[in-house]
DNA sequence: TTGTACGCGTTATCAG
DNA sequence: CTGATAACGCGTACAA
């Protein structure tokens, strides 16, 4: 009963009572076998308890089965949804998930070393701390990447992104329409691109409305930073009516702060928009008004990309920009005079 | 530049002029080299862009490196951060994740001939359908398993809990302090071990309480069906003043339906408690009483339990049990007259 | 269609 | 301390 041995393809072999090249071929689609001896190899291996193993099977045929998904611990809701989607579409191309955290660039060439290692078929990239040298080296290593809401320059790899730009000019037209002109920008982290693309679009939306020198507060992603981030800027400056948030989560936190200690109303006394469509944002209590990413289409492309591009790997890298959609919510509204 | 094939100990043994040996053995812990072959070995091997191959060395040593996390793309809000941080502290191990989703019971054979051919050092297992079929066959394959807020009749396998019974017990007599007597339970999947216990335990509390007969209401763990289940329940029955809630999401759901649809103010006409402790909690809108899960503490005895049952397989299982903090929100109050 | 023999890249054993 | 040599478990030309 207690295996302590691990059964091979040779103790199948023996007691089948054919060659071992037999049995690896049974376990292969596409391979030359006789009806007859495939299903007495299949018998024997399944009363034996076999199963190929796949180390050994990566060894000799250089594909390990394994995708490595680059993340960051950051506090952005986003991220558990997407790794959870990445884990179904990428099983359905049989392929597992090898996790790697990324917090901060020192670790980068750590984790490089051990995906080159670990001889992953491909790698699909959600983490800040990502440049072109990095991308470099998985060429180098001809390890194909895709890129998840990172373009970088010279897009030497492949990409799929949410189109920033649309979704906060939609957002910034809304506020605009409403008649706001005093407005604060809510970045993120500043070693994170998404966060800098965002907060720069949303100053260039301002601009492009002949709005200028638009004040920006500083948080990391989270809750509190975007509570600490508002509180801040209050205690020194008179309120504006309208702010743009690199994310929900944080906009979240500027609607309580605001509501709390501020003695505003959302949306009569400020306006609240996000960036994202997390789950939470449809909460009654909130219903931000922000621009869903369509996390479904870019993590089955993302995964479609690279299981083609595992398959070819001179095939040529590919962008792919999704529209976010806008969510009416209930934080935006009309200035007040 | 463009290196087409890997670079192995061989390539390195050659350059370098030494034995391939004796490269292998440069590269690894307390083995017996001379300072002078090591510094050169490392040297070229750095020169030519060499690392071991981790899967070459899986195969000779069984070990992988790999730990297998399964999880389910369940709702609850926990999973992401728990995996997060199991993530952080296996790598500190200098051990990888590979991650496994399981959604229904169909798919555990396919998951467990998976984890056994990718031969991984251990499991951890956040998953619903688990029971000791699945233990038993890991224990067949040499696998130490941790299971993570589960347990199997006759513990034979490790795990790490926090305690239900005293997190909910806690919440009761909250509850009952305030004169609630009419009470809902809102059960979660029900084919979640942790969710029927919790229910389970509910009804136990209030039964020591004197409160028979409570009615049980079942979602799923999401928001919408916390809203829904709710919603269902005052469709035919008068309005209770408590709802016992299985985890935070739902209780969120239970609040909103409570307050938009059913005209009902938390806490003055009803008291909510939630399980878990959830970011989304402390937010300024909610700020539920619940019971907040150590899962720092959690996380990291999981990993150290495995990593020690990684490195002698023969000491016995343990069970580690930890306290939920109370957490003091505003969403219970004294029952109305 | 089948079996033989070799190789994948490393660690482990054992003389020297 | 060092170098030859044997595993590890499988896929795959090649010959039969």
């Amino acid at each position: 009963m207690n295996k302590h041995k691990r059964v091979t393809s040779y103790d199948v072999a023996k007691v089948a009572g054919v060659s071992q090249s037999a049995v690896s071929r049974a376990f292969q689609t596409g391979r030359s076998v006789s009806d007859k001896t495939r299903e007495k190899v299949l018998a024997t291996a399944n009363e034996l308890g076999y199963k190929p193993n796949a180390i050994a099977r990566m060894l000799i045929t250089k594909r390990s089965g394994m995708v490595a998904v680059i993340s960051s611990s950051r506090v952005n809701l986003v991220y558990p949804e997407v790794l959870s989607l990445l884990n179904e579409r990428l099983s359905e191309k049989n392929e597992r998930v090898l996790l790697f955290n990324l917090d901060d660039a020192a670790g980068l060439d750590d984790i490089l070393e051990h995906i080159w290692t670990f001889q992953v078929d491909g790698v699909i990239a959600l983490a800040a701390h990502f440049d072109h040298k990095s991308i470099n080296k998985f060429k180098q290593h001809q390890i194909p990447v895709v890129l998840y809401n990172r373009r970088v320059a010279g897009h030497s790899a492949s990409s799929v992104c949410c189109n920033h730009e649309q979704g906060i000019f939609e957002l910034v037209d809304i506020l605009h329409d409403f008649g706001h002109k005093d407005y604060l920008v809510l970045a993120g982290p500043e070693d994170s691109d998404v966060a800098q693309e965002r907060c720069e679009l949303a100053i260039k939306a301002l601009t492009d409305k002949g709005i200028n020198d638009v004040p920006v507060a500083c948080g990391d992603f989270s809750y509190q930073s975007g509570r600490q981030a508002f509180s801040n800027y209050m205690a020194s400056h008179s309120a504006p009516t309208a702010v743009v948030c690199s994310n929900d989560t944080m906009a979240i936190g500027v609607i309580d702060e605001a509501r709390e200690n501020c003695g505003l109303r959302v949306p009569e006394d400020l306006s609240v928009v996000g960036f994202d469509g997390v789950n939470a944002v449809f909460w009654h209590s909130y219903q931000l008004t922000t621009v869903k990413q369509p996390i479904e289409q870019m993590t089955k492309a993302a995964v479609d990309i690279l299981v083609e591009q595992i398959a070819a790997p001179d095939n040529p890298a590919q962008l792919r920009v999704w529209s976010g959609a806008l969510v009416q919510g209930k934080t935006v509204g009309p200035v007040r005079n």
